[in-house]
DNA sequence: CCCGATGTTGCACAGCTGTGCAAGGACCCG
DNA sequence: CGGGTCCTTGCACAGCTGTGCAACATCGGG
């Protein structure tokens, strides 16, 4: 009898269970399967065996048999930054408060070791893959299709596949028309050379829309979509003769940059000598150092939406492609209107 | 003859590659698994037939046999805020490079929801659990050792598992000493009421150091260890009669918020009226707004510690855990030293 | 008391892979 | 040409679970 082996190596499997709840393997099964036909007395027998021997049922051999597990990959190019970390976060807390289990697949790695990364979604059965950024590789979504593995993006529309995203263009537009409200009309714009899809499109509706209402808009363009980017793109912004008035920038983090070359490396102040609005509003935007004007997008509205997603493709898996855009609110702090009270009345040092 | 359907539904098993290609099933396992018996010119055809099925080895009846998978569990709260989004974002992808595949469990779930991801990690079989923060469940820990799930755990010591840590008190010390070394006897602790085990081991020897030196300190402990945290420490601090010269803060996050808090709401100056060291060196510590004097850890450092623990444990899980220690490097900005030249030459606006 | 219905249980199979074992073939050396 | 050795290949089994199907028990009603 095995019966004292307190599986000290090794995982307890379902038969050991049985034998010390006196019943049948089947009737382990079950009494771990809601729904399944199961007396009361019996599947409180297995529990208590179960509790006793620490016993867990093996996933792998339910998503062996299922075909599918409750794994999902979340892609992402460095998912510590700025908006993505708050959105891997809430994707992660939606997807866990569903009953998955989030991959995170860092797509710092070297090209090899991401492929594999990705090839291994598909070894264990992914339910859906999440691309948040960084474009997979072609195969990848050729694999995906093949295999009818749901495929949704986030902020890029991937041909062909539901995704869900934030009105940029609207919302870069009425970013123009705000400075110009205010009676700034020399704009410029501080965006990023990486070319992501969201940011492009930040880019081009603002200047699109500045120079249709007869504005002047200069544009520059840092390395990265990072504070670094933010104080490369006001190197040669706040350079020009004529500098602009208000910027705006296709992110919080290159506001910031912005807004510290601004005030430290050019001596202006912020928004009295030049306005600036950011996009996404991540929580230090409305730290004290900044108070940035910006456009707001929720992750936990994407991460519900990503999960609905989900839901309706597992579904029904022949639908075709649908696309949910949400809208950036605006939130309007001191770094565009110069009246806003500050937090509390300042005290002058000694 | 099965050989024309295209896997557009389901995945493609290895007995339809076998028959493709003309060899039986074993064959192509042995194609797919390294240093096995199999002819060059086998393993060409097997490969070529998968390559045109799209077969990808199915990992759950991989790690059924096996009964252990590539899986590696991360559990962390709140794994977008400061440090530790840059741990999590260093962990993967040094868990990716090992070829494992990171799950992130975000505590911030509720805890029946929490408790099923962590009981999700023992059904897939992971192949180990890296503990970031937060108190797993003591039934998470027994079911962990009982299975020989190696647990790793970062920052804090969990009694008998392998763990990674700074040297906090080390650090804490050298702040103290640091402040009374330019002649600031009056100190300041911005902690947190969290109750950390990193947070509260620099608490403990920062002000055991101070007083050990004849300095006077007073603590101020915000809600949380962030931003807001920082603020409400701040309050406190700067309030009082006799305000500290110079405030130790337990993280990064927590020294924004007092630096914010001194020169927006109580205009001092820093470092002239108040100085302020923080700890983690975040990429927002270097930026211009702040210029924060901080302890570098190193996330990738950590992360290199934490597989090579990893590896260490699974060639030899009878071993007696192990701790690896890592020394927080003093990074000294200008918070700290006036005399530090800024950047660039200010200029007067206008 | 007997029959039907309902609920419960066990058997056996499927799902996919890795690997020990034995058999077969090729090759080399004498 | 013969024998031995090594490489390769196929067979069969193990690993763990979910579930259809049939058998069994229990219970109620006539």
């Amino acid at each position: 009898m095995s019966l004292t082996d307190d599986g000290v190596r090794g995982f307890v499997s379902a038969q050991q269970v049985a034998e010390r709840a006196g019943v049948s393997r089947s009737a382990v099964s079950r009494a771990f399967t809601p729904g399944a036909s199961v007396s009361p007395e019996t599947r409180e027998k297995v529990m208590r065996a179960a509790a006793e021997l620490g016993y867990q049922v093996n996933d792998l051999a339910r998503g062996l048999l299922a075909n599918r597990s409750r794994l999902v990959g979340l892609v992402a190019t460095r998912p510590e930054v700025g908006f993505r970390a708050h959105l891997v976060a809430a994707l992660t807390a939606a997807l866990i408060r569903r009953g998955n289990l989030p991959f995170l697949i860092n797509t710092g790695s070297s090209t090899a070791e991401l492929e594999a990364a990705q090839a291994a979604l598909f070894g264990y059965r992914a339910e859906a893959t999440i691309i948040l950024s960084g474009s997979p590789p072609a195969s990848f979504v050729e694999l995906a299709r093949r295999n009818g593995q749901p495929l949704i993006s986030i902020g890029r529309s991937e041909p062909g596949c539901d995704h869900v995203k934030v009105d940029n263009e609207a919302a870069a537009r009425e970013a123009a028309r705000l400075f110009l409200a205010r009676g700034l009309t020399r704009l410029g714009l501080a965006g990023s050379a990486s070319g992501t899809p969201s940011i492009v499109e930040r880019e081009q509706a603002f200047l699109d829309e500045a120079r249709r209402l007869g504005a002047q808009a200069v544009a520059a363009r840092g390395a990265d979509s990072d504070y670094a980017g933010g104080q490369q793109a006001a190197q040669v912004l706040f350079a020009m003769v004529d500098r602009p008035q208000a910027v705006f920038c296709v992110n919080d983090l290159i506001a910031f940059g912005v807004m510290d070359a601004a005030r430290h490396r050019f001596g202006l102040r912020v928004p009295e000598d030049v306005a600036v609005i950011g996009f996404d509003d991540i929580p230090e935007a409305s730290w004290d150092a900044y108070r940035l004007s910006t456009f707001r997008q929720d992750p936990a509205e994407i991460a519900v939406h990503t999960v609905a997603h989900l839901d309706r493709r597992l579904a029904s898996p022949g639908a075709a492609p649908s696309t949910v855009r949400l809208r950036a609110v605006f939130v309007e702090r001191a770094s565009t209107s110069s009246s806003t009270t500050s937090s509390s009345p300042r005290q002058t040092a000694e």
